[in-house]
DNA sequence: TGAAATGAAATGTTCGAACATTTTGATTAT
DNA sequence: ATAATCAAAATGTTCGAACATTTCATTTCA
């Protein structure tokens, strides 16, 4: 009887085509993204919810149902309806990929910055970045290193329209993706990798502390938002010693 | 009227512990699953499912609702229940992605067998195949070409324990993994990928027509079954300036 | 005090019934 | 023959009711 109060959040037609369960699902997921319910906290059981929205106990579950679908909610028998802590859209980007690789491997990662500058989309060499030649962009040039050896010499390009004052940010602590997000609210969808093998040019194989003309494992990274624009390149040089790329292909793509 | 007479496939148990809706449920997919119902075709409507297994019909729609969750069926009001074509499993594999990215690249794919034979399991520098070892096998080592051009060099590593017989089939004009599917009805559930850069030894730099020491590009798969098994492990070595390596990441994976 | 029994609350399963909506095909009227 | 109408069949939505099962807190008993 106590959340009651809160609910429901925006009143719902019976009359409308719309069916009634479908309204109450929106209703709830709306009020679960604006943080009426803790995450973590309970969320008012079936009963409640039947009498707030004065519907029967079969369409209110159908609208839980759904929600639980999106894995915004958990349920257990007996104990109650609960609120998932958002999946965090953080959680998946090539440094993180970096960095757990190395932890897993006994080894201490760490970076080290070797240029920042602003500037504008070089698309050479890269055709996904063709369309966007010229757009003011913000270029990070970085040696990763595991146990102080260098293992991959990385360029990442930044499109800054959609995130103007990042180059002022600090990514010592967070990865840029962290900052996309909680800065900037940014949302990405999508990253597409491509993996190749290259011989090791001079300045690589000089950063990387390799012979030049032994194998190098280059990997090209394009991060793109909800909206389908790319908001981020990144060329990756990993000594192939010290380093391989790994995915799993789930049979549910 | 009709389907009345294969329904049900296996009788259900009211008194069981599992609910009468997933005993349903288990019982339609296996029938799909076996085929009895033409892909593309009519699927049974609700009431007769409710008669036939003697039960309400919103228990056949709690097993029905699976069924489509499941991507099984597909429905539309008023115009009934369809089985849906089988999202074949055979849709993503390394052979495909060779032969598509052949294709993109508008070269004609090609293949050519240089050995075949039954073996036993030899995990050397191979840790995914370490527990493995000694199991019968079936070792095929292929040359992939585009244009007649060489470019990769695969071995294939798969454990006949689920596929008995697989030794003669004829692989020229289907997959493994369509073999697997039709003929051994074995549901490819993942495949674990690994990329590595390697150097060419003298053995592959002959068959790819490039010099030792040369980059190459290996990619290792190891195909796992529906229960958790091994089924096959593949060594591709490709050559650096001919292939690469894509995948996509995306956020709900 | 500690353990067992009880009971309340929550979710899970299942039935029956009604009405709405969509589609298809048959019937009817032009 | 063609078009409009209508009825049947199928899925979609919604209510009410009951009972099962799980969990947790409280009460009771040794």
């Amino acid at each position: 009887m106590d959340s009651t109060l809160v609910l429901p959040y925006a009143e719902v037609d019976p009359k409308s085509p719309v069916p009634l369960y479908h309204q109450i699902y929106l209703d709830l997921r709306q009020m679960i993204q604006n943080g009426i319910f803790a995450p973590g906290g309970m969320f008012p059981p079936e009963m409640e919810i039947c009498h707030a929205y004065n519907v029967g106990r079969q369409t209110v579950r159908q609208a839980i149902a759904r929600l639980v679908d999106d894995d915004l909610i958990e349920r257990f028998a007996g104990r109650g309806t609960f609120v998932r802590e958002q999946p965090s859209h953080t959680q998946f980007f090539l440094d993180r990929s970096f960095s757990q690789q190395m932890r897993e491997l006994g080894r201490k990662p760490h970076s080290r910055t070797l240029s920042i500058e602003m500037g504008t989309v070089n698309a050479e060499n890269i055709p996904t970045l063709q369309a966007l030649k010229g757009q003011p962009c913000f270029l990070i040039e970085r040696l990763r290193l595991g146990d102080e050896e260098p293992i991959c010499h990385q360029t990442s390009t930044v499109l800054i329209e959609r995130c103007p004052g990042i180059e002022g940010q600090d990514f010592t602590n967070q990865s840029l993706y962290e900052i996309l997000s909680t800065q900037y609210h940014l949302i990405i969808n999508r990253i597409d990798h491509v993996v190749r093998a290259v011989a090791a040019d001079e300045y690589r194989a000089d950063l990387l502390n390799v012979a030049e003309g032994s194998p190098l494992l280059f990997v090209g990274t394009t991060t793109y938002l909800d909206d389908g624009e790319i908001i981020e390149h990144s060329a990756s040089y990993y000594r192939a010693d010290r380093y391989e790329y790994s995915t799993t292909q789930t049979c549910c793509d």
